[in-house]
DNA sequence: CTGCTTTCTTAACATACATCAAAAAATCAC
DNA sequence: GTGATTTTTTGATGTATGTTAAGAAAGCAG
């Protein structure tokens, strides 16, 4: 069961008695995806937090001039989700499609509240996980301000090796803020 | 005293007994800056997260090539600091200097550890705190990566006209990561 | 396997922003 | 207030990356 690396994961970071793994495994609901399907159109009532336990996703946005610009790559053990719209109930601003044939689990907003008071080390792994993400995405974006193309990709195949094999370049391009044809001649010249 | 703008702060997020507003007050520390003063040095023991009662604040860190980027602009009502560093005790990689005369509330991570458990509110405030916090660096680098750098300013003066009565161009170039001489000639065309 | 679609590559040219330099304006220290 | 320092402005020129276009390669459906 998909639900036991969640279970893995959580017990990873914090610790949890057999009741809450209990309220845990309740509250959370798991599908499938195959490639590149969509799970969340921008627009749509952002509902759900998900959780990968197998395969690969992509958040994007659209830009007025209808370019699709990748804000998130995320694998197996993370979360990913429009987490504007699925924190204040709104309306999602994010497309969010698999990359590859994916096992997701996901978590409603209620649920997630009724969560943080049954299993008190859930609010305290959230603050954890948001911390990280925070300080992560701090820097990611000094990078973006600072460095050239070609270094943050770099970076970002040493760091997550994964992605160059994974992710189309297309992909990878759009969410290092480049055009593809940057990134290919980036790729080009490192050859 | 300073420390109850602190705690009218955390009261408008989340609700604190009589008891829990002194385990608060006992575990903060009170102190001024005066203009362009330097609270915090890149490679220093990140010992403190900062909170701005009155003035504002900027952090930055340095390139290779000694270039100054300026990664947060604070005001009153917000937290400043190293995170990074404070959360993983370890040193800075960053400067914190007050661009006003300022003055700041600080407390350790000892304290803040502790305060979690005294205070099981203050996990939920920073958890939400937190959750916002990435949101925002989120669609700040959604936008970095998108959007042209006259959009990029126009929006964050819309969206705190403060800044550009109170932060020297130099530092508000540098926070969106264009060159002084690039903003000035953006406020050129905009007069 | 075969045609169709998507992804990747390459090239010529365009543009946003950087760099360098220097002067003007504003702020600071005494 | 006066000179020194910092910040802002302006101009000339350079560079990283975008845009447009088109063909090659890879992946996919039947």
């Amino acid at each position: 069961m998909s639900i036991s690396s969640l279970i893995d994961h959580l017990q990873s970071k914090v610790s949890l008695s057999a009741l809450e793994e209990e309220h845990i495994k309740y509250a959370f609901e798991e599908f499938q995806l195959h490639k590149k399907q969509r799970l969340l159109s921008a627009g749509d009532h952002s509902r759900y937090a998900y959780f990968i336990t197998k395969g690969c996703m992509r958040s994007f946005f659209i830009d007025e001039k209808g370019v699709e610009h990748v804000s998130q790559l995320a694998f197996e053990n993370h979360w990913i989700s429009d987490l504007h719209g699925f924190l204040t109930s709104s309306s999602a601003t994010h497309f969010i499609d698999s990359i590859e044939a994916s096992t997701i689990l996901r978590i409603s907003l209620d649920r997630l509240e009724k969560l943080y008071l049954d299993v008190p080390a859930m609010e305290r792994y959230f603050r954890q996980l948001f911390q990280s993400a925070y300080v992560a995405t701090a820097r990611r974006l000094d990078k973006s301000l600072t460095e050239t193309a070609d270094i943050r990709y770099a970076k970002l195949i040493k760091e997550q090796p994964d992605i160059a094999q994974r992710v189309p370049l297309i992909h990878i391009a759009s969410y290092l803020g480049i055009t593809p044809e940057s990134l290919s001649r980036i790729r080009k010249v490192n050859r």
